[in-house]
DNA sequence: GCCGTTTTCGGCCCGACTGTTTTCAGTCG
């Protein structure tokens, strides 16, 4: 197995936070961290440009040592100098620094003067009260670390956004309807549209500061107020969810809601530019000297640095400043550029609802169209259609369509793409559908060769249009399968097939990157909601908001097209 | 360790809050 942007990103990281327990030079620290974000969040397979011999010092914040020891790794597998790091030191310190007010500093002071090395021995330490005695500590962080190490075993866990939502809600109502409250606003990777959500950023103008965060911190959620200030204040929800909320005045609304949007390396590069330019952002505003000069909407704090809006979906500091720069900046897709959705099922598999529901609630929302694709016969967990039973759909669909004006059903199929890469159901009905989504959901575990090369001969068939969740990942809960999505990607372009972005909020498969990467060459994606109800047609929302993280123009997503040129799209002949 | 329309040295994003101090360091986002 080839060694993974992810595994290198790591890698860097872990350096990064032993370098920083040691006291290295800060800003050799943060090149490295740095350097894993970079990784984290990269479309290419480092280990491939490696073998290609690219030269890495052209991304930047890789500069020649980095570069090497990319290379290392690739070749390795490992690299020495963490591995001396974690032999001089001990890489369970890394772990200490996620507790809740243990940062570099004190887990260096923790190791150095009382020899604790795992989380155990710091448990056992707290517990007999000898961090206390530390100089720089005290009783409350000894109880804190307490605390922490309890929280510590249930694991950190990212909420999805889908669900966060549904915790945002109450409280944003909750807050909205306080007294002289002006704007009420989630910031953070919620805006961002992130597809999960480590905590909610809500940002506040109000004149009485003091009283918002009075209400805030008396909302009946709240376990536990981690910290309360004038301006700012931070409490742990029931659920777990940590939710941060900043007050500012309204003159630095947009500067404030820039800033804590985010990322944060989005904002260090406006910062950057800011610099060069002579002034200083913050989140209250853009200072030439002590004069602000923007800050009260975002749009005026990218005119303040010479750039056009960015919309919060493209602010992860992956070209989208570059791209402002040159005004070529994408113009995103957005949920009203949608015709219609090209995945769904009903109760003639594993939906619920009934073939006259679907197309009812279709229609309500605007659609021209709406493709019932339920399972084929191998998914007999959920009923799969067999040859006889999808004629019978069929001929249901005819008699509802002949009902509806400007609106069409159309006939469709999940067929399962078997082990070899055949297909689940015979080419003769497949040809007579309006519509043939392929998908994988056995035989997860081929090896990366396998399970590629099945999925290409799968889109051989000609009757195939759209693959469906094309890497089979549910969000916190399974890795993708092992395959080579670039080549499958390429293969798909070159045989007239589509790739999807499922829209369920537990999938969102393909994912930003993907997307992308699908876009640069020239490959339109189906975004597609997979609804098993009436209700689940409105994932298409969440599936947007990755279609626009990914980058992708109304051109690039097959289903704004309306039904005529989307018929002509389809036709692999 | 990276980087360069003030370049190969000398910078590197910035402010709020907390706890432990008695003016500030560390952490966090």
């Amino acid at each position: 197995m080839a060694i993974q942007n992810s595994d290198i990103a790591r890698i860097f990281q872990e350096m990064a936070d032993l370098l920083d327990i040691e006291g290295a030079n800060p800003f050799r620290v943060r090149a490295y961290r740095n350097a894993a974000r970079l990784l984290s969040g990269f479309s290419r397979e480092l280990s491939e440009m490696v073998a290609a011999g690219e030269d890495l010092t052209e991304l930047s914040g890789i500069g020649k040592d980095l570069a090497g020891k990319i290379e290392e790794i690739v070749r390795t597998g490992r690299l020495p100098q963490l591995e001396a790091l974690e032999e001089r030191l001990s890489p369970d310190l890394v772990e200490m620094m996620k507790l809740p007010g243990l940062g570099p500093k004190r887990v260096q002071v923790i190791y150095r003067r009382l020899g604790v090395s795992s989380l155990g021995e710091l448990q056992e330490a707290a517990e007999k009260g000898r961090i206390r005695e530390l100089e720089g500590f005290g009783a409350k962080i000894e109880a804190e670390i307490l605390e922490g190490l309890k929280e510590h075993r249930g694991g950190e866990r990212r909420l999805k956004l889908a669900e966060a939502e549904k915790r945002a809600e109450p409280l944003l109502r909750y807050l909205k309807a306080g007294e002289g409250m002006k704007n009420v606003i989630i910031a953070g990777s919620f805006r961002r549209r992130q597809e999960t959500i480590g905590d909610l950023d809500i940002l506040v103008t109000c004149r009485k500061e003091a009283r918002v965060i009075e209400r805030f911190v008396s909302y009946e959620d709240v376990r536990k107020v981690l910290s309360k200030g004038g301006t700012r204040s931070t409490v742990l929800l029931r659920s777990g969810l940590q939710v941060d909320l900043r007050v500012v005045p309204q003159v630095s609304y947009g500067a404030a809601l820039h800033y804590f949007t985010g990322s944060k390396a989005h904002n260090i590069a406006v910062r950057k530019r800011a610099i060069q330019r002579g002034f200083k952002v913050n989140e209250y505003g853009v200072y030439k000297e002590s004069k602000r000069i923007a800050g009260r909407t975002e749009q005026s704090v990218y005119e303040s640095v010479g750039l056009p809006y960015i919309e919060p979906e493209l602010r992860e500091n992956r070209g989208e400043l570059e791209a402002a720069e040159a005004g070529a900046l994408p113009r995103l897709v957005r949920l009203s550029d949608i015709q219609g959705d090209l995945h769904s099922h009903t109760r003639d598999t594993d939906g619920q609802a009934s073939l006259e529901e679907m197309a009812e609630a279709a229609r309500r929302k605007g659609y021209a169209y709406l493709a019932v694709t339920d399972h084929s016969r191998r998914v007999s967990m959920a009923k799969g259609l067999d040859e006889r039973r999808l004629v019978d759909q069929m001929a249901r669909i005819d008699a509802l369509n002949a009902r509806f004006k400007g609106f069409r059903l159309l006939k469709g199929i999940e067929v399962d793409i078997l082990r070899d890469g055949s297909l689940d159901l015979p080419d003769e009905i497949l040809r007579e559908l309006d519509l043939v989504v392929a998908s994988v959901h056995y035989d997860r575990a081929l090896s990366r060769e396998r399970q590629t090369a099945r999925i290409i001969r799968a889109m051989d068939n000609p009757c195939v249009h759209i693959l469906a969740h094309p890497t089979g990942r549910l969000i916190g809960e399974r890795p993708p399968y092992e395959m080579d999505l670039e080549k499958i990607m390429q293969a798909a372009l070159e045989r007239g097939c589509f790739l999807e972005l499922n829209a369920c909020p537990d999938r969102l498969d393909l994912d930003d990157q993907a997307c992308r990467e699908a876009k640069g060459m020239g490959l339109r994606v189906a975004v597609s909601t997979d609804a098993h109800r009436a209700s689940d047609l409105d994932f298409m929302r969440f599936g947007i908001d990755q279609a626009r993280r990914g980058w992708l123009e109304p051109e690039n997503v097959l289903n704004t097209l309306p039904w005529q040129s989307l018929r002509k799209a389809l036709d692999r002949r």
